[in-house]
DNA sequence: TGACTTTGACTACAACTGTGGTACAAATTG
DNA sequence: CAATTTGTACCACAGTTGTAGTCAAAGTCA
């Protein structure tokens, strides 16, 4: 099941630290969104119907913990996203950010590095096009 | 206005080239896709109610055209998924891409390119936070 | 203790989405 | 010409999403 736009706000203050109560959760929201707590209890409750997030019952609240990984989310997300827009063609992908995006050159060597240490495992060039749409 | 995942299969085509009369969309999607015509058809009316499409009368059908510039909107989506997940750290959403997939060698030495090229413009270190959100 | 607060459960509700059906006119074809 | 195909316009309908409101139980404070 797909975590929405709003709900993924609220995934991303319980990844980053757990476990966290409602009131937690609306308190590190109030920050960034002017939302109603009664929105964000909505959210959290789709959560856990969804199965992204788990609770414990702490007396007269819950402690809700995320029931999966960030990072599984994202590589989905990453890759729905990639789908998508790109065709599946991640070297495109990666193209296009870094060429409509200011970098610092720290960021930037950092990424070389990054590639470098690609290269040592990269495979050569696709003979069979096991990838799909490859722009003409 | 947003276009939807499945509109925006409809626009690829359309972009692909212009114009195209429903039936052409159909056809080109009938590849890819396992749709109804009506449904095609629906999300092509849709299109031109968001101004993503506009038309042309050409005799007894329309001639549809994009409205929209498709690198306009790949950067719009491209920039709020970069937003939403990874609070608009482009260098770290990057370094996910590159990391979490398969390159070719003949990519990975056209990235490197791109990023020696980029490397001429770059700014130096942040030294206000303009960015946001860069976690902790 | 009685008023107010907090919390979770359930309900609401409109916009957007995916998916497709109906109606009706124009074009095509046997 | 009648039947069928093709095309657009309009309608439907359930699931998702953003954004809350209501209700009732439990907790808190003057």
């Amino acid at each position: 099941m797909q975590i929405s736009d709003a709900e993924w706000d609220v995934m991303r203050v319980i990844w980053e630290e757990e476990p966290k109560t409602a009131a937690d959760v609306i308190a590190a929201l109030k920050e960034t969104h002017d939302w109603n707590h009664r929105t964000i209890r909505t959210l959290l409750a789709r959560l856990v119907e969804k199965q992204a997030l788990s609770y414990e019952v702490d007396g007269t609240r819950y402690l809700y913990r995320s029931a999966v990984k960030e990072n599984d989310c994202i590589q989905q997300r990453g890759q729905s996203f990639a789908a998508k827009v790109f065709g599946g063609d991640v070297s495109a992908l990666v193209a296009h950010f870094v060429h409509d995006n200011q970098l610092t050159s720290e960021e930037i060597a950092e990424l070389s590095r990054l590639l470098e240490e690609k290269s040592k495992t990269a495979g050569k060039k696709t003979t069979k096009s096991t990838k799909r749409g490859k722009r003409k």
